[in-house]
DNA sequence: ACTTGGGCTTCCAGTCGCTGGAAGGTCAAG
DNA sequence: CTTGACCTTCCAGCGACTGGAAGCCCAAGT
């Protein structure tokens, strides 16, 4: 199968797949007489794979310990988890950040009556010379 | 001032305030003799400015539109609290999705036992060929 | 007078994870 | 035999910096 039609079975762009094998997350694919990638079955599913991994915010690096220890008979589940626990550790950090800067630009916003007055609580906040 | 005092005072660093310059986020400053850059209380007030911004999580563009507009006495704050009220929006829909994914995780690494055994609902799923 | 150490300058390259585009080869159908 | 859809490689750019090299400037200490 060629790159076209894995991409369009796994949800991953051609371009996105190539890119994957040039920093190696991904073993190069075969290739026809005239040098096109072949795809088999289950080079899709690695692809899907990658995919749904990147889909659940994955770093390429969290993937590539990811598919190593898929195709590791004798991993440890530990050693998954540890990953997944770490980039949920990760993303709470990150929706906490997110959450703190939501409600002070909500309470800005609340304040700023937005009419066509120059007088904006937001700029001043902002232009804040005390610390 | 030198550059650097302007980064001590202001909270952004030489090399992003030169950035910052070189994208004409800010004017670029006057010189001395030797070609050093020369800063103001102004100039500091302003990269002061940028660094709040910037660390509410507006984007370089929204800076430099909030930027024109605290310049602009005329303004209407109506157009502030657009800029403030979209990247709330942003923010908001950039949680959910953080969200979404942290619960997903979450599930799964409740159900994956984390121990030297190699079966792991968190590659199963993953892996999962349906759908 | 000279050295030392810090600060300043420019410019190029790298980060992350792609994505777009140019230039050109291949293939199947009409 | 042409069209158009595929495929190939390679280079460049996104956002927002950051690191590092190579070289100039300046103030303080000996």
């Amino acid at each position: 199968m060629n790159i076209g039609e894995a991409a369009r079975r796994s949800g991953v762009s051609a371009k996105t797949i190539r890119y994957y094998e040039s920093i190696g997350l991904i073993p190069a694919a075969g290739r026809t007489n005239a040098g096109y990638r072949a795809y088999t079955a289950n080079e899709v599913e690695t692809l899907r794979f990658v995919q749904r991994a990147r889909s659940l915010g994955f770093s390429v690096d969290d993937v590539a310990g990811l598919l190593g220890l898929w195709r590791d008979r004798s991993r440890a589940s530990a050693d998954v988890k540890a990953i997944a626990l770490n980039h949920v550790a990760a993303i709470e950090r990150k929706i906490a950040e997110l959450d703190s800067i939501r409600r002070t630009l909500i309470d800005l916003t609340n304040r700023c009556c937005g009419d066509d007055h120059p007088d904006c609580p937001i700029l001043e906040t902002l232009a804040q010379t005390d610390r």
